[in-house]
DNA sequence: CAGTATATTCAGAATATTCTAAACGTTAAG
DNA sequence: CTTAACGTTTAGAATATTCTGAATATACTG
């Protein structure tokens, strides 16, 4: 049983170290949590996964903040004490609110903030004729930028609160955009 | 001019280091490009980013692996010229497949290996009545796990495949799995 | 074929991240 | 009120990642 638990936790480690949101730890801590029938306290989670109480502390922070723990009180011991949680679904709505969409906002707010520099600096220089001919591709490219970020934002959004969402939406709307946009390949 | 180019290559750069896809410079390079009306070859990248030509040459093979760059020639010149591409819709398919699936693949292995060692290790030893409860508690946390992974691996197979795909379907999913499993919260 | 222009690989430097152990703060028990 | 049992913060050690410049490989030019 040892063996099999070992796998258990370092596969799962493995996988959230690539995963973009959780740590190796993390997914270890996860991973231990999740074959265990009672709760864990620091100490425990800490001796088994041979790591200071420190580390595990600071790390599991994140696990609840994702959902993925939860901290429960045990009779008869004043240490903390933390459970897998199973709720995935709840999990992955956290990580697509709280991670996917947030970074898909931060290119949203950089075109906003680019367009807002660029009308910026107009303002000051004189404009001629090749100046405007450039500045006018790259408005196009950041609007289809723009285009793209907005519809999957949406797509994302729909979805994660519980509603169908196709593939072919975001399709469509790439195909709005000018043809010199889009590339062959 | 000069600033708003800054502004966009670095915000562009930020929401890369936070994506868990590509790093900073990456995102760098491709906001650079993306802004671009020619295609710009390697020195002149690292020129105007401040970096090593070798830094910029192993980054950018990343960014063409996604189809976010390609590498194009340019009469007149030797060297190797790299423009944006806009194909977006296809680097996000690039991505769910060989990035996201490969993923969520990874933890269903680390289910299937489990599962096997399990199986060997009772082989192994005699199985007493307590050991037999704890081994049923492990299989269905098992179960528990696969079934959401396997229907997330479905949902994203079926979209970027260009099908339609609803939130229902994954947490119908969950609703099948035993009531014990789940949590109020 | 020799020479030059270019991209890539690689060893080590620079930097960022993760981890530990000690210090600190807080709460409960005696 | 004092002490012990915790969890958290923090400074610095350990480790991993990213970056550079030199060495190497590749391919074009004459």
């Amino acid at each position: 049983m040892e063996r099999a638990f070992g796998i258990f936790v370092d596969g799962i480690g493995a996988a959230a170290a690539t995963s973009g949101v959780l740590t190796a730890l993390q997914g270890r801590i996860f991973g231990l949590l999740y074959l265990q029938r009672r709760p864990l306290s620091l100490d425990e989670i800490a001796a088994e996964l041979e790591q200071s109480k420190s580390n595990i502390s600071v790390n599991i922070r994140g696990l609840s903040d994702w959902h993925l723990v939860r901290r429960t009180t045990v009779g008869g011991s004043r240490r903390d004490h933390y459970e897998a949680a199973t709720d995935f679904w709840r999990v992955m709505q956290e990580i697509m609110e709280r991670r996917f969409r947030w970074n898909l906002r931060q290119v949203l707010a950089t075109i906003d903030e680019t367009e807002r520099a660029i009308a910026a600096e107009r303002g000051r220089a004189p404009l001629r004729a090749a100046e405007r001919e450039g500045t006018l591709f790259i408005k196009t490219r950041l609007e289809g930028l723009r285009a793209f970020f907005a519809a999957v934002d949406a797509g994302v959004s729909a979805f994660s609160s519980g509603k169908s969402f196709a593939a072919e939406t975001l399709q469509n709307v790439l195909r709005l955009v000018p043809a010199h946009r889009r590339q062959p390949d």
